[in-house]
DNA sequence: CTGTGTGCAAAGGGTTTGCAAGTAC
DNA sequence: GTACTTGCAAACCCTTTGCACACAG
C-alpha cells in the first residue's frame, strides 16, 4: 500500500503524495515532469515540485540525468534516506523516448587505482527491444 | 591553429568562437557555462549560448549530463558533424568539482541481446588523485 | 492542537527569440 | 555584396520563495 510506504519513510501521506508515488509505481521507466504532469489529472506545478524534492530527499526517488533532461525514478527497497545506491544501467531508446533502469547483469572493470570510486553510472542510448 | 579548425568545420571564424575555443583547448576538463564565464574577461551571454549550440552541431563540442549540470568538452578528431563518438568515461570529483574524460582503459560487458546499443557513457564519481 | 502540506501570487534564474548593426568571405 | 554573426532588449520558459489557509497525526 502506498500510504504505508510513506509513513515508514517518515512522510505524512497525503492524497497527492499517494497520487504521485501511485504514477511512479505503475510505471516503471524513469519520467520526467512533462510526462507526471500529463497522467495528473489536476494538479499544482509548485506542489508538484515541493514534492519530488521531498521524495528525492526521502529516498523515494531518485534523479537521472539522461538524453538532456532530468528524470525520476523509484529507489529499489535499499535506498536509504541521503545514501542512495544507484550502481544500476539506465538505457536510453532513441525512438520511442522511453528510459528504463535495467538490470544489466554488466561486468565493469576499470583500471584506475588513482581514483577513489564512490558511484558508477552507465547511460547506454540506442534502440529498445520493443522498437526494433 | 584554431581558425582553421572552425573553417574546417565550416562556420566562419570571428574572434569570439576562437576565444571560446582556446578556452577549451587549454582547458582538458569538461567546464560547465559558469566556468567558461569566468574565463571569458568580457562577453555577451547571448552569444555565448548561440556559440555553444554552434559548436554541439558541428561536433566541435559535446554535452555532458553529471554531477546535476551541463558540461561541455572538446570533442575528439573522429566526431563528425550529427554523428559524436563518446564510449568514454568521465569522472566527476565530489571533492574539486573538476569533471575530466578520463581515458579508463575499461572493460565493459553488458549482457543485453534485446538491445541495440549505440552509445555507453560511463559516469564516475567520487575522488581524484589530486584530492585523495 | 501543532506542525506539516497545499495553493496562489510573485519573484528569480537560466535560456531563447527578434531585430538592427557589424563582419567574414 | 551577401549571408552569417553579434549585441542589446525583451520575452519565455522552468523553478523557487513567501505567505495564508487547510489538513494529517
Amino acid at each position: 500500500m502506498v500510504s504505508k510506504r510513506l509513513s515508514k519513510k517518515g512522510i505524512r501521506s497525503t492524497e497527492f503524495r499517494e497520487q504521485l508515488l501511485n504514477i511512479f509505481e505503475s510505471n516503471n521507466a524513469a519520467i520526467d515532469m512533462m510526462s507526471i504532469e500529463k497522467e495528473l489529472k489536476e494538479f499544482d506545478r509548485i506542489t508538484l515540485y515541493r514534492t519530488i524534492k521531498t521524495f528525492l530527499e526521502k529516498g523515494i526517488l531518485h534523479e537521472i540525468n539522461i538524453g538532456g533532461s532530468k528524470k525520476y525514478a523509484l529507489c529499489a527497497s535499499e535506498c536509504e534516506e541521503h545514501h542512495h545506491h544507484h550502481n544500476h544501467v539506465h538505457f536510453h531508446c532513441k525512438k520511442c523516448n522511453d528510459t528504463s533502469c535495467i538490470e544489466a547483469d554488466e561486468q565493469l572493470k576499470l583500471n584506475l587505482p588513482e581514483y577513489r570510486i564512490h558511484d558508477i553510472e552507465i547511460q547506454l542510448t540506442g534502440i529498445c527491444p520493443k522498437c526494433k
